[in-house]
DNA sequence: TTGAAATATCAATAATTGATTATATGATTG
DNA sequence: CAATCATATAATCAATTATTGATATTTCAA
């Protein structure tokens, strides 16, 4: 049902840590290394919430070495914080 | 700031509940005694619900008799749900 | 003014979720 | 291949949140 991907979207925005994760990567691209002081939390806090927005399909990643590229895979979500920012 | 009032307002949709709440509301203003059978939840579970809804500002409500009208108290609610339905 | 309908609230329990710390994995470099 | 950097994962604990069942409150009507 589509509700419940809708309810999986709010639920990913919905925690402060996922949140702010958002709002940076809106900006564009961003390595995992710098994702945590951008933040203001941990490595490991940060890793495991990357996780779950990954797995709601909210982001994506690609790998360069060793580093992981993460942005975000739903066009939906900008639309929604531009009505937020109104 | 405003980021926590949008964390807010995600986590308000991002229960099941408290969704299916929205969406019926969306449809116009519906007394309180309706509710739990247009959700399929009981009585004082939606009357929970309906609570935070109101305590965070999405849903307001009026009083006719021994009645209790709920409606939805955020404009942006409807254009979210626009673009999620896209 | 008693009873019933509509609704909210409370207390207890159950379930979900996030933070933390430590460890594991995987790629790169020397 | 060993060391190191970048990142993920696992286990535990704490905190938050939802559900349930019972009861309280309010309003109306007989």
């Amino acid at each position: 049902m589509i509700d419940e991907i809708n309810i999986r979207l709010f639920k990913a925005l919905s925690e402060e840590t996922r949140y702010r994760i958002v709002k940076v990567l809106l900006k564009g691209e961003k390595c995992a290394c710098e994702i945590p002081n951008l933040i203001g939390k941990t490595q490991s806090n940060t890793s495991m919430h990357l996780a779950k927005l990954q797995n709601w399909g909210i982001i994506k990643v690609r790998k360069d070495g060793k580093m992981r590229l993460y942005s975000i895979n739903n066009e939906k979500i900008q639309d929604i914080f531009n009505i937020l920012e109104k």
